[in-house]
DNA sequence: CTTGACTCTGGCCTACACTCCAGGGTGTAG
DNA sequence: CTACACCCTGGAGTGTAGGCCAGAGTCAAG
């Protein structure tokens, strides 16, 4: 198969499987004579690993590292379920920031609010120290 | 008040100062005989502003936005308004996109889970089509 | 053999908000 | 007058995940 195929495949532009491969998350494949990338079915495979868990909000350089545990023989559940928590974790922290966030500008809102019913000139938000 | 006062009092590293006023978030302070940044407390508090309304998502470009506002002797509230609104839908937007990231996180989890139960030598995660 | 679609490499570009640096000049306290 | 801390400019670098491009070469069908 050659990399245009793979792409449609998968839904990768070609720059991205060339860039992947770049950045070690696929090995490097045969190449017919004139220079061509020759991929197999398993590439497919690794492609699609790394979409899934890239939807997981794993970036690629943390994906390069599962994708070792993914060459292992053994293919243990423990590490990965680390990553997964710690993962986990991260969404969580950014949940919370993010809700004090709402939280912040729901009260800039109300602030703006009362003074549109007052009909004042001066945004509180503007002058506000 | 030299620059490295100024970044002293509101927290801002020196650099970042010049890179606000190069990107047009503070106005060209004069300058000595020597060429130092002179500033007033007048730039302190635009300044201050600046972080503030970070805090609140903003970046910098909208801030630049903001500030033209903060600058017309009238000063009303409706733009500002207008503006947390648009932001206050950029964060829950990026909240439920959290939220279902959470979700696949903890479904992912379990079919760990279930999988160590089993003992088995392959993790799902790194195996599942 | 020709055509047209595909592929190759290398390198530069994007957004964001700065940081860090060299090589030089300045301000001020003692 | 001399330290020494501070400041100046311009430009390069950071991380992320590729996009886009030119100029050249290759593959497969007809």
């Amino acid at each position: 198969m050659q990399i245009g195929i793979v792409a449609k495949k998968i839904g990768l532009s070609v720059d991205a499987i060339r860039f992947y491969e770049h950045n070690g998350l696929l090995p490097r494949p045969p190449r017919t004579q004139g220079g061509f990338r020759r991929y197999a079915e398993n590439d497919v495979e690794t492609l699609a690993f790394v979409r899934r868990v890239q939807g997981l909000g794993f970036k690629l350089s943390e994906i390069r590292d599962l994708l070792k545990l993914r060459g292992n023989r053994l293919q243990p559940c423990a590490p990965v379920q680390r990553r997964l928590q710690e993962k986990l974790a991260d969404v969580q922290r950014k949940l919370s920031d993010l809700h004090k966030l709402e939280h912040e500008l729901r009260l800039a809102l109300r602030s703006c609010n009362k003074e549109l019913h007052k009909r004042s000139a001066h945004c509180p938000i503007l002058r506000e120290k």
